[in-house]
DNA sequence: TAGATTGTTAATCGATTAACAATC
DNA sequence: TAGATTGTTAATCGATTAACAATC
């Protein structure tokens, strides 16, 4: 909105989802307001990062008072696109796939799944969590008719790279990649790469270093 | 090792499995050696970045040379603890249990499977991968006569926390946890969070100010 | 030896923390 | 009003980049 103002580092951005899910959670508490404080001794950063972090979208606060949790919630909502009804499809059913499609935080935040696609025939026409399994030679056939904000792959390493480009030939604006190469645009398309065996990797090293 | 040298940054960690992955690559390549500036422009951050990251750990290249690719695919792989034949379990067999249960990257990078627990009667005694599903009831026991040293969380957000202390009191190093919930244990307890809605809202923020 | 490239120190940049005036 | 707490500027800290002497 304030276009104007400086970037948005890419470190805020990542913790907005960390502020989202812990207003979530005060806002079931029926907890009405919060402290920069308070709520950073709950998420253990410090108060003056919330605030710094806060003020690069506009103040949300109110001096003597704090925020507003409901206000606040929706806010980051909001400034995390959560209300604009992004649709995504998954392309590649296999296990990852599946239980992706099945995952239902996604819809509860707000994204709904809206094709899944393969391109083993003996899968396609089967259905998962009530969506069928469509042909993935069917995919620019799909997007045509239909918006699609996000794909999520879970295809093999040595499709990725083939499909991430039908896609975002086809106007997908965003990349959620699951497969162990690294995906990269740097054009007009977001791209998250999911890497699960990195962070076991991590956590590997971490073990390591506490028993130094 | 060099345990008098300063801490290694949490940014450097995180960054090791990538390097991984492209070494692992050069080296499926044939690719003998490699420069810090070869790969530099492969992995689209700066020479100066790598060498400095490599320099936490010692150094792995020569002068007039570079690094030998194998050498320092197997060093990091080293430092990432890849070699010790690290254990894990998987507490929570739905979807996403499963699907990581029958994920072989998990494999390919050293890590073994030892077990998988629910608390469905259902599906206890059904095997995934080959690996029989455990009573949940059962894992204090099973770890008192298995070494585990990771669990991998796919338990309902509820549950998690007393899972959690269950594990680490029996001797889990490391927590890897897809709840929605945020774990976290400062005592010697490494754990990692892996929030995958979180990736998708960052996606929509992103897709959001690239069409600002 | 000359050329290439590292390891490492120094300079810069950016992010985090501290401080405090503004204000509810 | 007095007290609390934000929004925001300034100070600090840490990470990234640049530079270059060491050396293969």
């Amino acid at each position: 909105m304030n276009d104007k103002s400086k970037k948005v580092p890419e470190v805020v951005i990542k913790r907005l989802p960390r502020y989202y899910r812990y207003l979530g959670e005060l806002l079931k508490q029926d907890i009405k307001r919060i402290s920069s404080n308070a709520l950073s001794e709950k998420m253990n950063v410090t108060a003056s990062q919330i605030r710094q972090d806060f003020n690069y979208f506009g103040g949300f606060g109110q001096q003597g008072y704090g925020y507003n949790v409901e206000h606040l919630y929706g806010e980051i909502g909001d400034i995390l696109g959560l209300h604009d009804d992004d649709t995504f499809i998954i392309v590649g059913a296999g296990n990852l796939g599946r239980a992706l499609a099945n995952h239902d935080t996604f819809e509860k935040r707000g994204f709904r799944l809206v094709g899944i696609f393969d391109n083993d025939k003996n899968i396609i026409g089967t259905k998962i969590n009530g969506i069928e399994i469509s042909d993935a030679d069917n995919i620019e056939d799909f997007l045509k008719h239909n918006r699609v904000d996000i794909a999520i792959l879970t295809v093999p390493r040595e499709a990725v790279m083939e499909t991430a480009e039908r896609l975002t030939g086809c106007g997908v604006k965003g990349l959620m990649n699951f497969s162990y190469t690294e995906l990269d645009f740097d054009r007009d398309v977001a791209v998250e790469n999911v890497h699960l065996s990195d962070s076991l990797m991590t956590l590997s090293y971490k073990i390591k270093s506490n028993k130094n």
